[in-house]
DNA sequence: GATTAGCACTCAAAACACGCGAGTGCTAAT
DNA sequence: ATTAGCACTCGCGTGTTTTGAGTGCTAATC
């Protein structure tokens, strides 16, 4: 099972999964001939015969075509995919969609997803990293009514966060302030999950020096972080997954998979890994991270802005994908992003 | 087709729902007459064949028990429903649900979208009305970085929109605080919408008054609102929808189903009726307001506080839906949601 | 007069049989 | 090394039969 194939082979590898991805049927010797000319039906069947051997393909039962199997695509994809480029007017529109809204507010986000599915046929699902681990640039506090305050978050993306905190009385416009500034210099700079333990150490400090202020706004802002915030989660084009044969023919795995879209933990897992890496990956089947969808594959990146995290965006299809498409798209959204919010 | 049957007559209909309900196959006389004691099939039979006539029951097909029709249902759901009380834990989980948060951040609305769904077996589809018709209770500026100011609208109902505006350089903190102390007395009290038109209507006044200050603070509000935000919309337990075997076995059917909740639009205007009518509403089939669905029901209710509309909540599913524990369910979660925010 | 037992009839769905044809593997010729 | 030829396999679609749940009607019964 040496990991390079001789040229023919590779060919016939390439054009068994280019046809396999367009007719989700199982592709037979007669066709491969015809397109590739040269070479006779019996010809391919050996060659065929080899990769079958080597675990590149597969037979659902004898007298049917072949299809690709996991470390077929997987071959495939590190070895002999050509990358499509995008066509103009994709790029346009993602770059129109991005363009609109302010850096990244969540409609923009969604949105853009909602295209990404539309053009690639499959479902998108966008993680935004929980801003725990981006910086903050500023809190405020506002009064909200009478008993109730509340706090702002600013990141350095532009993300807000707010958060409203019940039953606070007995503060004046002057507290609020004081409080407010204190919150402010103390976080500047810091991500939530850092501020969030530096207010656990401050506590235990002001107490004894008995600043009542102070330790009422570590009080107030303890209360408003009690728990890092799972980042948001968007799963748009779900109903693409309707449109691959493979998932409709069987309604069990079907309601699997929409089950598992369901579960925010799920889409998350379903990104996880790629967060580190930076680059765009690719898990086919049972490579992704979610043991319950071995029959799916994720073609996912990182978003980022000036080297932090801001979280991930994945099509999502089944393992008869077309990679040479959807490779290019994921990648350019994610530079795109990117760089849009490069700018400062 | 008088609109009152006969005792017996709406007692057949009754256990003919019931069953149906329950199994989503066509009830025979012969099981009828066992559930019923009393009557034997043959009239069982002649029953049966007078409220076909009636147009309350249907048969797929000679030689196959009866279907009830959708006017069946309605006829069950107007006279002959007995609502089934909620368990003591249905209504403990949703009030802890309920009542883990603030007043009804996003996140808390969707956990009891998604209990609903789950209690329930159905689709469940909030939408939060679109802040238009909700009157603030006060509007903050904020700065956020150098060029951008972030404008803070807070609702009467506790609610919390926020919008960055960008690029609105050369502002000072003073400028910041007289801008921002003019937005809110010009807003409090008002909706969104009202405070959009006194807006433009403000601004032909003091564009020949020539105050700076307030003409800036106007064209930076009319920034923040250029139109009117659709409201939110969460549908919880999507999944559901592919535990109804009628959905299942029409796989076209089931597409056009889950692409509609994908389509805000379609998903509001499910709810749309019900925000008029206050009255938990049930629409059977194509009765309801959406008319590329006919077979699906709706089990809706708006969300109010203090009479004015939050938003409305309801479940869908296959008009074979349990409705008399799904109208309780439903008229029991918006009056404890209404009566939370109920308080000041 | 309402109810019921009995019976012939209907029809969808399950079970079975069968032929077609796409596709294979192998062998022998090129 | 390639290819033509051929026998063989087996899933799929088609047509046929069987089965059984359920009906409507009629005549007997309470």
């Amino acid at each position: 099972m040496s990991p390079v194939l001789d040229d023919r082979a590779a060919q016939v590898l390439r054009l068994v999964i280019e046809d396999y991805i367009e007719t989700a049927e199982p592709v037979g010797s007669r066709t491969l001939s015809k397109r590739m000319g040269q070479l006779s039906p019996a010809t391919i069947r050996n060659i065929m015969a080899d990769l079958e051997d080597s675990g590149y393909l597969a037979q659902p039962h004898t007298s049917a075509g072949r299809i690709p199997t996991a470390a077929g695509f997987r071959y495939y994809v590190d070895y002999l995919l050509e990358r499509r480029q995008l066509l103009r007017s994709e790029r346009d529109q993602l770059q129109r969609t991005a363009g609109a809204g302010a850096p990244l507010p969540d409609e923009t986000i969604r949105q853009i997803g909602r295209l990404l599915s539309q053009l690639s046929g499959q479902a998108c699902v966008v993680v935004v990293a929980s801003p725990d681990n981006q910086k903050l640039r500023g809190i405020r506090l506002l009064r909200a009514g009478r008993d109730n305050v509340l706090l702002v978050a600013v990141m350095q993306s532009g993300w807000v966060q707010h958060r409203l905190i019940e039953d606070e009385p007995g503060l004046t416009e002057g507290d609020l302030e004081k409080i407010g500034n204190y919150l402010d210099n103390l976080a500047t700079g810091l991500t939530l999950s850092q501020l969030r333990s530096k207010i656990l150490q401050e506590m235990r400090h002001e107490k004894s020096r008995y600043d009542r202020v102070m330790t009422r706004a570590l009080a107030l802002s303890s209360r408003a972080f009690p728990d890092s915030p799972a980042g948001e989660v968007y799963v748009e084009g779900r109903a693409n997954i309707l449109e691959q044969p493979e998932f409709v023919e069987d309604v069990h795995n079907l309601k699997r998979i929409l089950r598992a879209f369901e579960e925010k933990s799920v889409v998350v897992r379903l990104l996880d890994r790629v967060l580190e890496g930076g680059e765009t990956r690719v898990s086919i089947g049972t490579e992704n991270p979610v043991e319950e969808l071995p029959d799916i594959s994720v073609v996912a990146s990182a978003l980022q802005k000036d080297g932090s995290p801001l979280g991930s965006i994945g099509l999502v299809g089944p393992v008869r994908m077309n990679y040479s498409r959807i490779i290019p798209l994921v990648e350019f959204t994610a530079g795109m992003l990117g760089s849009i919010n490069g700018h400062r």
